[in-house]
DNA sequence: TCTATCATGTAACCAGTTACATGATTTT
DNA sequence: AAAATCATGTAACTGGTTACATGATAGA
């Protein structure tokens, strides 16, 4: 039953955001973004950006103000929110705070298909992963510190302390697993290898 | 770095799976797929199926065997498995397991631009959410466990004690976030209220 | 001054989703 | 036997990404 918003990508919602601030030209926005480091949060490219633009001056949510040219540049186009903008800034935001979204990752469909290779090399490759996962945990941990002590609110790392967490989280997953697959006791490795073996019978489950 | 897949779809993935079980036409993949609840962890629907199918077709991936009709039903397309078409799938099952993905979760983006609410607001639907995350725990708790009552070896969950895994690790983030801002120690709250109404420096940070 | 890189935008291509179409079963 | 739903596929639309284009600045 979620909204079916008329502009659904969330560069929308950061357009919408910024603009809120204060009316820019295209370049701007999408300067800011980087600069701010919101692309880590929300998937930045140069072409969606005018895309993007487009749509929401199309729905209403944002009006060509005005046409400036500075020096010899090309002529860029200023953008202003609407009050119509405004509102879908406020709604949308709230509606994706309260609501949590079924989402898809990568590594969820990859799970659901480990069947489909040897149990020991599963073990190998979730080793490696767990190693990139902790360089990952490493490096967020440092543009967090680094950032706090230049003295910028907690409040705007809120995303990456959520990043962060996600990531402890999926490296203990990850741990466990390991620790299921090799424990001799509840011997997942020898029962897996003869699913592995057997074509017919690999993805019998769940009719729910 | 990673590799650019000629099918980059998912769903490619899942079809590529099942093919290495048995040939098969589409709608028999269809069916498989949702009936095996895969559709929970890989995005599934209808026109991207036969999308995916003929790029994998015409990738190489998988042939066209047979064509095969039964009764009055209209003639249905039955699909095999190549040897490349099984090297990409181990290939690619190996990079998903082995390499984390950087993703943009919907809450991720939201979080990032949160200041633009005001902070007692933004409490009460972190507290909404928190009901609803703990309303889908409790149902993948339930799926998990009536399906291993039927006998079915762990091995084929682990993508929803992920996610369970997840749901937690978000659960209590929200908790601790929530704390945070209410603490009155902190403060949150009230230098919050000033970043709100302030409109120039809302977004000022992050230059890495 | 030549070259590289930045600033800025457009357009063509491709993938994914929605909507449509139609014969076959099942339910009422 | 009419209505609804299932089985199966195609086609049109739309959004997103990649590639291209071009003037401006700065470094060598």
């Amino acid at each position: 039953m979620a909204k079916r918003r008329k502009v659904g990508n969330l560069l929308a919602l950061a357009v919408l955001s910024y603009l809120s601030q204060q009316p820019m030209h295209p370049y701007q926005l999408s300067r800011t973004l980087r600069d701010h480091g919101d692309a880590r949060s929300i998937k930045f490219n140069h072409g969606s950006l005018y895309m993007v633009v487009q749509q929401l001056a199309r729905a209403g949510f944002i009006v060509e103000q005005e046409t400036s040219r500075a020096g010899q540049r090309p002529e860029r186009t200023v953008y202003a929110l609407t009050d119509a903008g405004r509102r879908e800034l406020d709604d949308w935001l709230r509606e994706l705070i309260e609501v949590p979204e079924h989402e898809y990752p990568h590594f969820v469909a990859a799970l659901s298909l480990i069947a489909a290779l040897p149990p020991d090399e599963v073990v190998e490759l979730l080793g490696r992963r767990l190693e990139r996962l902790t360089a990952q945990r490493a490096e967020i941990r440092g543009l967090i510190d680094g950032t706090l002590a230049q003295g910028v609110h907690p409040l705007f790392l809120v995303e990456e302390e959520y990043r962060l967490t996600l990531l402890e989280a999926e490296s203990s997953f990850v741990q466990r697993l390991i620790g299921q697959i090799n424990d001799p006791e509840t011997g997942w490795g020898r029962q897996w290898s003869q699913f592995h073996g057997d074509p017919a019978d690999t993805h019998e489950r769940k009719q729910s």
